[in-house]
DNA sequence: AATATTTTTTAGTTGGGCCTAAAAAATAAA
DNA sequence: TTTATTTTTTAGGCCCAACTAAAAAATATT
């Protein structure tokens, strides 16, 4: 059966918000983030129930079927891998790619994918540090942590980030924090959560609380 | 203003059109390319007058107005540059690309295609021969000739093709008909305006007028 | 337990892009 | 120059994906 740009982002919104945790979705999460309004959600939902990509039951929330889940990580796979893409090939910074990958990760083409994933060497995350589905529909997990939940005088790695937004990113970046980045936590401030890093060993810096909740580490 | 894959696709096909001669296309042969009916045209045309992509009056045909031309450009900009990404760097034949192209044609980002186009090398001409046409707006005349229309005893060489479907692509292919070949027309058959060719000096070869006729060929 | 608030659904519209059937205009044939 | 045929347009509808306003259900507060 084939799905629609629309289809397509409800189920890869749905995932997005499913992840992780074990309860079902509600109206109002799935209607901020496609910006819609939650009675168009109501409406997309008996339809994608309908084609058996979703569980849903009024009032009761939402869920991704076996069925739907597969589409969403097809897409997820398509979005990432355009994403590297976007910045190995094409020379874009990883602020810039989010927006042209939502336009292409409704290309519909397997052999293309097939082929892109080999022309970039089968890249297993994408420049966010995000893993990529594998094509028969497994997301590897990666088991990052958060830098909020790094205790101080902990070295550790700045492998991913847990929000694509350019201003976030740009952010980063103007602080030297990129993928790779070796992370040295020197000191958690009570007052304001915020946090004192030396930053590949240059002198330390203030990250504040809400950057490194967005900060994905693995410790050294 | 923005464009909608419909209304980018009734452009691209006006201006396929209206390519070479000068008179105002009708309803139906835009209906025939768009694979849609003659009353669905009319709803559209009247759209694109509106906009001031076309000028439509009815009963009249219709032709691009300048910014019309202008869009249609660009979609065939980008329609021919990721066919020369699909086949230089993805690998793929000639024959299986157009599909994909008339999907990544509507992806909308300006930088995105100028980097594209530097990462292809700035090519001239698509897998099918076709010219690419400039950033801003001018379609290269390449002035190829077709091979029916090529006399006995001449050389030429195979530089494009008139029809993309795949089809005949592939037939081409099974003959050895390539870009580059070098074509040596050794006979016209009055019966069946058939030809008699000698393909990169192999031995002789009939060639249909069918398929003659959408073969490009400059004289060597 | 009754009432207020929030969340979600239903009802009714809208616009885009398509359709069929019928009417009107243009063109061809008699 | 009538009449027949072809082409094009209009009229009316359908489906998709969104909307607003109002109703209903779920949840929170008093
Ligand atoms: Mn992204
Ligand atoms: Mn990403
Ligand atoms: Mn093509
Ligand atoms: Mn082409």
């Amino acid at each position: 059966m084939s799905t629609s740009f629309a289809e397509e982002n409800y189920l890869k919104i749905i995932y997005r918000l499913s992840e992780g945790h074990d309860e079902d979705i509600s109206t109002n999460a799935v209607a901020e983030l496609t910006q819609t309004k939650a009675a168009s959600v109501t409406d997309m939902l008996r339809k994608l129930a309908e084609k058996g990509w979703v569980n849903y039951q009024k009032y009761q929330g939402v869920r991704l079927s076996p069925a739907g889940e597969k589409i969403a990580l097809g897409i997820v796979r398509k979005h990432r891998l355009w994403e590297v893409f976007l910045v190995e090939k094409m020379g874009f910074n990883w602020d810039e790619v989010h927006e042209i990958a939502e336009q292409l990760e409704h290309i519909e083409s397997d052999s293309l994918i097939d082929k892109l994933d080999e022309f970039l060497e089968f890249p297993k995350t994408d420049p966010h540090g995000d893993p990529i589905p594998t094509k028969n529909g497994v997301m590897p997990e990666l088991g990052y942590l958060h830098l909020s939940d790094i205790k101080a005088d902990k070295r550790c790695v700045l492998m991913g980030v847990a929000k694509d937004s350019a201003i976030f990113l740009q952010l980063l970046t103007k602080m030297q924090l990129s993928l790779g980045a070796t992370l040295h936590v020197l000191e958690v401030n009570a007052f304001d959560r915020s946090i004192s890093v030396s930053i590949d060993n240059a002198p330390a810096v203030f990250i504040s609380h809400e950057v490194a909740k967005n900060i994905l580490v693995k410790l050294a």
